[in-house]
DNA sequence: AATTTATACATAAGAATCTAATGTATTGTT
DNA sequence: AACAATACATTAGATTCTTATGTATAAATT
């Protein structure tokens, strides 16, 4: 069984905030651990965010006034949701079109899309 | 007459490396301020590396093997070329597939390509 | 002729963002 | 009973950038 091999972290520098707020976007409310596993399985293990990136991401994400928080008790264990605001409903059109807009950059710097075996 | 915006700085982080080892794969010998006006001017403006950046990556580069130079006096002034080696053309192979692996992998999780806008 | 802009290198302090490690605690599985 | 998974959080250290500074030559403008 092939382990797909994880990005370099360079790479996944600079897009968790994007990739988090997309996720609340499309989920309307989830906690830090169900993102983490959410990502690593829709990307096959390939981006794995580790709890030391994504929960100082989600702090300064609150602090900024991108998402809000409700603290619910499941049993006597804690979890928090992350639900988005107005104001982050805007930030993540803004960023992921950034993101497309600077992928699209990229391709055409690098001259990707002529060779067809990365499409 | 409209100045396109430069993308933040967080999403050119982790790419540097990869741009510049492309463009000397292009062409075979390129100096460090060329460099900074050939992606200027390749990207619209979108992208500006600064010197800061720039001259540490070179630099690297050589101390990893990817890059030798050749150090050319124009009238008085100094011109450092650099110059793949076999090993840096590995590497640059292996670089451009991982950001190409990585943007597709990306274009999946944040669902771009279904709306046709970017594309 | 003098000043400014462009060319060309380089380094260094500080900011931002991540990894890896550590910590606490509960719940489910073997 | 022991271990793995769930769930939060923080911190030291690494990496990679920005901004500022420094040095110097060449070309363009006033």
């Amino acid at each position: 069984m092939y382990i797909y091999p994880m990005y370099s972290s360079e790479l996944i520098k600079g897009t968790l905030k994007t990739i988090v707020l997309n996720l609340l976007k499309e989920n309307d409310r989830m906690y830090g651990y169900e993102i983490t596993q959410k990502v690593k399985e829709l990307t096959s293990n390939k981006i794995q965010i580790t709890e030391g990136a994504l929960y100082p991401t989600l702090h300064a994400l609150e602090k900024h006034g991108d998402v809000i928080t409700d603290k619910v008790y499941i049993g006597k264990r804690v979890r928090k949701y992350y639900i988005l605001t107005d104001q982050g409903k805007k930030t993540v059109k803004e960023r992921v079109n950034e993101l497309a807009d600077f992928m699209k950059t990229m391709r055409f710097l690098l001259d990707i899309d002529s060779s067809l075996s990365n499409v």
